[in-house]
DNA sequence: GTCATCATGTAAGCCGTTACATGATTGC
DNA sequence: GCAATCATGTAACGGCTTACATGATGAC
C-alpha cells in the first residue's frame, strides 16, 4: 500500500522522503497516515528493487550539479560522484528520489492489485492516482471494487436475516452499512460511465451519450 | 477489538470458541473477519483476566453436571472436577465460555475506547453491541464518532484546496469521501436524537418531540 | 471405516506503529 | 548560540493472518 502511494506521489515530482510523507499526509490525511517507520524502509526497498533512484544526496548541491538542458544523466552522476568524494560525509543527508520506468511498471502492477486486497482505503489511494494508468486499468479497478461492495452488501443482508429481531442495534448498523455501500456503488457506476466515454467506440457509448 | 467483540457476543449466549467465531463472522462478515489465530489467544487472555469463565469442558457432560436450580457454583465445580479426574483427558475438548461480571465491566471500558482508536470498523462493532451499555455511553460513543468524522471532513477540505487542479482523480476521491462522511454524520445525528428520548428530561427533549 | 466438519490450539511471519537516536538547517 | 523544524534512519513491539498440527464427532 505504502509503496503504491510513494510511487504515485513520485509521478508528480521528485521528492525526498520527508516531503513524500508530508505530501501523502496532506493528500490522504483524512483517511490514512504514513509514519517514518514505514516510509523509509519502503523507500529503501523500492530503491533496491530499482523502482526509484536517488537523484541527489547531500546538503549543498551547487547549480553545477543540475542537469544541463542537453546533458546526459551519466554526466550528472559523475559530477555528483566527484562532489560526494570531495566532501567527506558524516551524517544525515537529503536524498531526493525519482521514479524509474521500472517503478512505473511496478506502480501498474500494484494498482491492479493481483491479490485483490483492495479495501476501502486501498481503493481511495488507487483512485487518487488513477490518472497515472490507462483507461482499461481504471475501469477494471472500478469493476473490482463494485463487485466487492455488492458482495459485502449481500453478506450484510444475509446477516440481517439472522439477527435483527433480538438486537436492534446490530440491525441498524447493518442497514446503514448496506445503504452506505450502495451509495458508493452508484458513485462507482457514475465513474465507470465517465471512463467509458474514453474507451474505443466498440463499447456501449451510443446509449450513454444520448442518455446524458 | 476482538476482545470487545467476544465479550459482546457472550452477552447473548454462552458459547465455545468455534461458535464465537462463527457468530462473529455471521454478524460482521461484511466488514470484518475473525481468524482462529487471534480468537483463541484472545479467549485465553480474557480467561486469565477473569472476564470469562469456562463453564463446561469436554465432549460428554452428563446431566448431573448441570447446575441444580438451587445449586451452588462451588458444588458444580466439584462435580466437574471429579468427572475430569475420572475421565483421563487426551486431546481437544469443547470449552464453553461465559461472561463474568468483571467481563461486563471490561466490556464497558473497551466500549468507551479511552484511547480513541475508534475507526469505522470499531464503531460498527461497538454500535452493534450498544444495547449492552447504558444510554450515556451510547450517546458518548456517537458524539465521539461524529467529531471524528467532522474532523476528517475538514482535513479533506483542506486537502482539496491543495490538489484539485492538477489531479482530477484525487479531487473526485476527496469529494466522495466528504459526501460519504457527511451522510454518516447525519445518520449519527438521527441516532443521537433517538437516544436522547431515553435520557432524563433535563435534556433538550421538548424541542425534539415536537420537531418530530 | 472413512470423510467432512467440528473444535482447539501454536508458530512463523508480515506489516505497521511508537519511540528512540542522530544530525542539518534556518530564523531569531 | 539556541530553539524549532527539517531530515533520515533503527529497534522494539503489537496485533493479526496464514499455515500448520492435532484430535473429536457424526453421517453414510
Amino acid at each position: 500500500m505504502i509503496e503504491l502511494a510513494i510511487l504515485g506521489i513520485l509521478f508528480e515530482d521528485d521528492l525526498h522522503g520527508y516531503e513524500v510523507k508530508k505530501r501523502l499526509n496532506e493528500l490522504f490525511g483524512c483517511i490514512w497516515n504514513v509514519s517514518y517507520g514505514s516510509l523509509y524502509p519502503a523507500l529503501k526497498k523500492l530503491e533496491k528493487a530499482g523502482a526509484v533512484t536517488v537523484i541527489s544526496e547531500g546538503r549543498d548541491l551547487s547549480p553545477r550539479t543540475q542537469i544541463p538542458p542537453t546533458g546526459s544523466l551519466g554526466g550528472e552522476f559523475a559530477v555528483f560522484k566527484a562532489w560526494k568524494n570531495a566532501t567527506p560525509f558524516t551524517g544525515k543527508a537529503k536524498k531526493v528520489y525519482s521514479i524509474t520506468p521500472r517503478g512505473k511498471e511496478l506502480f501498474s502492477n500494484l494498482f491492479g492489485g493481483q491479490d485483490s486486497e483492495i479495501d476501502a482505503i486501498g481503493f481511495y489511494i488507487r483512485w487518487s492516482f488513477a490518472q497515472y494508468c490507462d483507461v482499461t486499468a481504471r475501469v477494471s479497478l472500478l469493476e473490482t471494487r463494485k463487485e466487492q461492495l455488492l458482495s459485502k452488501v449481500s453478506k450484510a443482508k444475509f446477516s440481517l436475516d439472522k439477527i435483527s429481531k433480538e438486537n436492534p442495534y446490530s440491525g441498524e448498523t447493518l442497514n446503514n452499512f448496506i445503504k452506505t455501500s450502495l451509495n458508493e456503488t452508484s458513485w462507482i457506476d457514475q465513474l465507470i460511465q465517465k471512463e467509458q466515454l474514453n474507451l474505443p467506440p466498440n463499447q456501449a457509448e451510443v446509449e450513454l451519450s444520448h442518455d446524458k
